[in-house]
DNA sequence: CGCCAATGTCAACACTTGTTGTTAAATCGG
DNA sequence: CCGATTTAACAACAAGTGTTGACATTGGCG
C-alpha cells in the first residue's frame, strides 16, 4: 500500500453527474409520491428520467440510496413550520384542506404523499421515520413552549398524516364535496388544542 | 428437485373448502396487517395457511378477492364505536396508547394495521376506503348529533389513522418511551374536541 | 495528443410476482 | 361399489424485481 489512492474526489463535476443526480431525484420524488416505494421499480424511474436503471444504482448505490436522497430533498425545509404557533393550527388546516388543482394533481410532487404512500414499506419506513422526526417534529417542537413539546409536535404530525391519508391516499369524498369551511375549522381547532396542550 | 414428497395428507371431509377459506382469511389478515397488501405474496400466505398458492386463487378468484374477504371480516364490528360519545375520545385514546404486549405484537391481527399498512397500495386503497367509510365512519356518525356528523366522524378516523401510522407503521419512540399519560390525555382531548364540534 | 477515470449502455443474473393448466387424490351421490 | 365432482398439488408461465459485471464512450488534465 505505497500510495493510498484517496477515493478520487471528483475535482469538478466532470460533466453532468450532479445534474443527472438532481434530475433523477426530482423525477423519483414525483413517482414515489404517486405510487409508493415498493410499487415503483427502478426501471420506471429510469425511463422517466431518460436514463438507464443501472445508472441509478451506480449513482445512488441502491434503490434505498435513491430514496434517502429523495427524502433529504423533499424534507428540506417546510416554511409552514416557522409560523406563529397561535396561527399554526389554522395554517395547517388551510394547507390540508386546500382544493386540489386537477391538472397538477398528477405531477405535483407532494411531500406528504411521498411520506404516507411509502410509510408501509419495511424498507422505506425507517428512512421516512428519521426524516419526519428530525425535520418535521423536531422543527415543530422548537417553537413550542411548556412541557412535552416533542410529544405534542408528534401528535400534530399524526393529525396531519391522518388527514392526508384519508383525503389523498384513500380519496375520501367527504373532504372534497363536504362542508370545507367546517372541516377546516374543526381540523384547526383539533390541532390547536394539541399545540396549546 | 424432490418430487417424492408426501402429498396425501388425509384431509378431513369434503366440505372443507369453507373451513379452509376461513383459515386462509384469518392468516391473511394477520400477514396483511404486518406487511401490507403489496409486500405480501400469495405464496407467503399460502405457506402460513398450509395450502397451495394456486388454491387461494381458486378459492377467492384473485389476490384482490382474498383481500376483500379479509376486509369484510376485519371490519365486522368494532365495539368501541358504540361507546357513549362523551367517553369516546378517552376510550379511543386509551386504545391507541395501550402498551403493546411484545409476545402478541407479531401475531395479533390488528385491523388498524391492516388499514394503514395497505392504504398506500393502489389496489387495496379503494377497497379499504369503502370499508372504512361504511363501517367505521358510518358507524361513528350514527351516534353523533348536530351538523356535519359524517365529516366529524371522518376527522376522528383521520386522527386514529394518523396516530396509528406514526406509532405502529413508523415506529415512533415518542409514544413508547414518552409521557404516555400526557399523550393519552392530549389525544383524547383532540378527539373529543372534534366529537363535540 | 494520449491517458484514464468518469459517464453511459447492454445483457444477464437469481429471484419473486400473480395466475393458469394440467394432473392426481379424495369424497359423496346414486 | 362406481362414477362424478370437488379439493388439492405441481409445474410452468410471462412479467417484473434489484443488482452486478462486462463493455463502450466520452471528456478533462497532464
Amino acid at each position: 500500500m505505497s500510495t493510498l489512492v484517496v477515493k478520487s474526489v471528483p475535482r469538478r463535476a466532470r460533466r453532468s453527474a450532479d445534474a443527472k443526480r438532481e434530475e433523477v431525484v426530482r423525477v423519483a420524488l414525483s413517482i414515489f409520491s404517486r405510487a409508493g416505494y415498493d410499487a415503483v421499480g427502478l426501471r420506471e424511474i429510469a425511463a422517466a428520467a431518460e436514463i438507464d436503471a443501472a445508472m441509478i444504482v451506480r449513482l445512488f448505490g441502491s434503490k434505498a440510496g435513491l430514496f434517502t436522497a429523495v427524502i433529504s430533498q423533499a424534507f428540506g425545509d417546510e416554511p409552514l413550520l416557522d409560523s406563529p404557533i397561535d396561527e399554526l393550527g389554522a395554517l395547517l388546516a388551510a394547507y390540508l384542506t386546500a382544493p386540489r388543482e386537477p391538472e397538477r394533481e398528477e405531477t405535483e410532487p407532494n411531500d406528504l404523499l411521498l411520506l404516507l404512500r411509502s410509510a408501509a414499506s419495511v424498507t422505506a419506513a425507517p428512512l421516512l421515520s428519521v426524516a419526519l422526526h428530525e425535520k418535521f417534529i423536531g422543527g415543530l417542537a422548537k417553537h413550542f413552549t411548556g412541557p412535552d413539546r416533542e410529544v405534542r409536535a408528534a401528535l400534530i404530525a399524526a393529525q396531519v398524516l391522518g388527514f392526508a391519508t384519508l383525503r389523498f391516499a384513500l380519496g375520501s369524498e367527504l373532504f372534497e364535496n363536504g362542508p370545507q369551511d367546517r372541516t377546516r375549522q374543526l381540523l384547526a381547532a383539533a390541532i390547536q388544542s394539541v399545540i396549546e396542550g
